[in-house]
DNA sequence: GATTTTTTAGACCGATCGGTCAAAATGGAG
DNA sequence: CTCCATTTTGACCGATCGGTCTAAAAAATC
């Protein structure tokens, strides 16, 4: 497997392979089955990885038999593709919204906030790209070196100019971006490990936006 | 396969199984195929995590033929397990070093930097652990529960007399520690990203230490 | 209700998985 | 060199992997 997630441009989000019906639109069994699987496999993708994932477990999360699962993805990688594609957007966006017009702090607060509740809602989708980054980012790479470091390169001016104007602490703007995107996705990734730090008490959110938010504003804000 | 790594005290990193001499000791062949094996699982598990990888990987990785592999050690578990405990000092040590006695900042900054060099040092022992956790910790969890949580606690307890004290900005400690934790791993676990963004420049050091250093020095230093 | 298309699943496939075994090769001590 | 413990390996095993094929069941169309 090698490097091509997001091949073609539109139908954002079809599943290439399963069958269209002679009137060309998918049928409520195909959307049903189709969202079903792809929920499934984002459950065991992003705790397994591609590799250490296997099509019976797929199979089983998504209620269906094996050989049923592959009538509708022509086979594992074709699935595995899909789930990253319809987690991609989801995962820009946060950074996307800064705002170079906003107040700077106010705009880091913002997306240190996004970032978070994402963390807490959607734990998956992070995992699933924890995993694929670990596996050395085999089909994701050529999303790294394109969208999103043309998006953070954006991002990174827009930070940059900030900071030349007095507005921020002197900081690298690459490497504040990936603080945030670490202490964020911490709390989904390493799930586990803060449950059994904290005693397994799920409302880690209050204390962690505010510390997050406190490290990271005060350290930020230009001393007057 | 589920939880009970570290369970002998004695002996701390004899990988259990493979055989011993008449003469009590261990040959030289011994320890130069084990830690060959213990090197080359490292590589493989740390980048697949248990499920993905492979027997033959490792066998490959070490330079020998996979029965002469399980000559050593008993089964794939026996080698993770292994390579977990032996992992496992270097991992906490960073923390443990955190002095009650000394300067609350330079502490910190202190902690940082050890922290932030394990990461470039040292990133498959991160990258091995990442992988255990992401997959739900099912080796690891008594550890985190037990003498990770313990030491957590303790230097929490550390931090936050520093923070009674007012010698630092009122955070939650054991999110401070999570955040620490987060933003250094990061340039371990998440270095093909990293890689990707900046354009392959592995001087990433300097830029990445003085960054986090300003954001959590500014961010925990007291105003006056 | 008949027919055609879409969906489902049982049986099965070669490849690879983790792991075994017995026999050959090697190493060290006398 | 001899002898015996240690090490190495080729052949092999059942289980599981990703994936195929075919035929029946179920929907949709007429």
């Amino acid at each position: 497997m090698d490097a091509k997630v997001m091949k073609d441009d539109k139908s954002p989000e079809q599943p290439a392979t399963p069958p269209a019906r002679r009137t060309g639109k998918r049928t409520r069994i195909q959307q049903r089955n189709e969202s079903r699987i792809l929920d499934a496999a984002l459950d065991i993708f992003s705790s397994y990885g591609f590799r250490g994932a296997t099509l019976a477990q797929i199979a089983k999360g998504a209620s269906m038999t094996k050989p049923n699962l592959l009538y509708y993805f022509g086979n594992k990688e074709e699935i595995y593709i899909a789930v990253l594609s319809r987690t991609l957007a989801n995962w820009l966006q946060p950074l996307e919204d800064l705002d170079p017009d906003g107040d700077p702090v106010e705009e880091i607060r913002g997306y240190i906030r996004r970032k978070l509740e994402l963390a807490r809602d959607h734990p998956h989708e992070s995992q699933l790209f924890a995993n694929e980054i670990l596996a050395g980012a085999p089909m994701l790479k050529p999303v790294l070196e394109g969208e999103l470091k043309a998006l953070v390169d954006e991002k990174a001016g827009v930070i940059g100019r900030w900071i030349g104007e007095g507005r921020l602490n002197p900081v690298e703007p690459r490497h504040l971006i990936f603080m945030i995107w670490a202490t964020t996705q911490h709390y989904s990734d390493f799930a586990p490990q803060i449950e059994a730090v904290l005693g397994d008490r799920d409302d880690w959110f209050p204390d962690a936006m505010s510390t997050v938010e406190t490290i990271f504003i005060e350290g930020l804000k230009p001393r007057p």
